[in-house]
DNA sequence: TGCAAAATAGCACGATCGTTCGATTTCATT
DNA sequence: AATGAAATCGAACGATCGTGCTATTTTGCA
């Protein structure tokens, strides 16, 4: 249920339907997709806890407890939306990059998509960054949600980057959780800079620390001479 | 009134009492400062848009409409949080840095209290950082002044780097710009590591990586003998 | 000590929040 | 077409929100 790994399959989408429910309706899952698609789109611009039962009945048309019923709880309905932009960032960050060779272009890609995810996407910001800021201090179901996911995702990265140093493209000393680091600090830099002071160079920034931290741990060193 | 910059003096405290207050009550101010000390710690625990006149009213032992007649609106009391806040922060962590030498030392203090006001405080995470996720999508008045403060410090920061090149401590070639997004990406990830996912390491992290991108600007290799 | 002004309290308002509950509509199956 | 379940609605609840009023208390100065 948790994924980001390597054992996708053999449960397709258990995740609901497990107990064998008599009448196998579909009308109500499109409906709640419906909803958590406004609900991702809404959290992402005012965040997980500005999202409202009422005005997420107002953009999808429908009774305030018609939506109501479909996650039971606000605090439920947070942490779906928390689960369905996991699965997005999955689909969308981590599966395209399983196409490339494993190791530093694998790594290459992961960041360009990441970074991609958080910069260009007009409506919505990074709901694991956001998510993060707003329940460092609040604990709860949605925080051990976010953290999960968040965690998740790091162990993926970090695995990336043990890859890229058993593929002999980084050196075999290399720090992965530093540099792990490192590289999520630049995304959230370029999240800062992009998205609230909506300077324009900062992708570009981001890109270029990225190749000079990859360069750090590089096996061998081409003598630096990035464009800049 | 923004200070963070060279022109501190002549003015001490003309921000209020200059078009000349009938008269002179003192009790206003102080419990106007004790409720601005009780919302900074209650926004730095649960966001500026958490802030509540109700719940900062029960804090302070005082009535709704008491802390209310401080501010006039809920608006100008975050306001007024965002300009306490940088006070602060100036105090803590820019004036501090002037003791220290022009150049690189001021540019490693002026970076060592910025990471521990970040990390080690207890109670407070930063608004600069949590006020920029809650209102990067959201114009108003509240997200002029917090991008005015940020921009504020960043310029002080950047101002402190180039002094750095021009004192020979940093190669003259340094991208400013370039240096403190990714100075700023340490911060953000030291946050985020330190609040929300509760590493133990991350202030360390954060120094390893302050000295190496330091490093990379430095005007003299470590090891290779050159003259100057 | 008295007096005006400032500070604070008390109360009520409209709005919105999450949630509950019973009625009603829509659906899948026979 | 009928039927029972699932989906949705409509109305209402208690709570809390920001804010506007009018008293009342507290303060600083004559």
């Amino acid at each position: 249920m948790n994924s980001f790994v390597h054992d996708r399959e053999a449960g397709n989408d258990a995740s609901l339907d497990a107990q064998a429910v008599p009448r196998a309706l579909v009308k109500g899952r499109q409906t709640r997709a419906a909803i958590l698609d406004a609900a991702l789109a809404l959290a992402s611009q005012i965040g997980l806890e500005g999202l409202s039962i009422g005005a997420l009945a107002e953009v999808t048309g429908m009774s305030k407890s018609g939506v109501f019923a479909h996650f039971g709880s606000r605090e439920e309905l947070q942490i779906s939306v928390v689960r369905e932009y996991h699965a997005r960032f999955e689909e969308e960050v981590f599966l395209p990059a399983l196409r490339s060779a494993r190791g530093l272009p694998r790594l290459r890609v992961l960041f360009d998509r990441w970074l991609k995810r958080v910069s260009v996407e007009i409506d919505s910001g990074c709901i694991y960054i956001s998510g993060a800021v707003e329940f460092d201090d609040r604990p709860g179901p949605v925080r051990d949600a976010l953290v999960t996911m968040v965690q998740t995702w790091q162990t993926a990265l970090a695995r990336a980057i043990r890859a890229a140093v058993g593929e002999g493209h980084l050196r075999a000393d290399t720090d992965a959780a530093q540099l792990l680091f490192e590289v999520h600090g630049l995304i959230l830099a370029l999240h800062h800079d992009a998205r609230f002071l909506r300077h324009a160079g900062a992708e570009e920034r981001a890109r270029a620390a990225f190749e000079r931290v990859l360069g750090h741990w590089a096996v061998a060193a081409p003598r630096a001479r990035r464009a800049g």
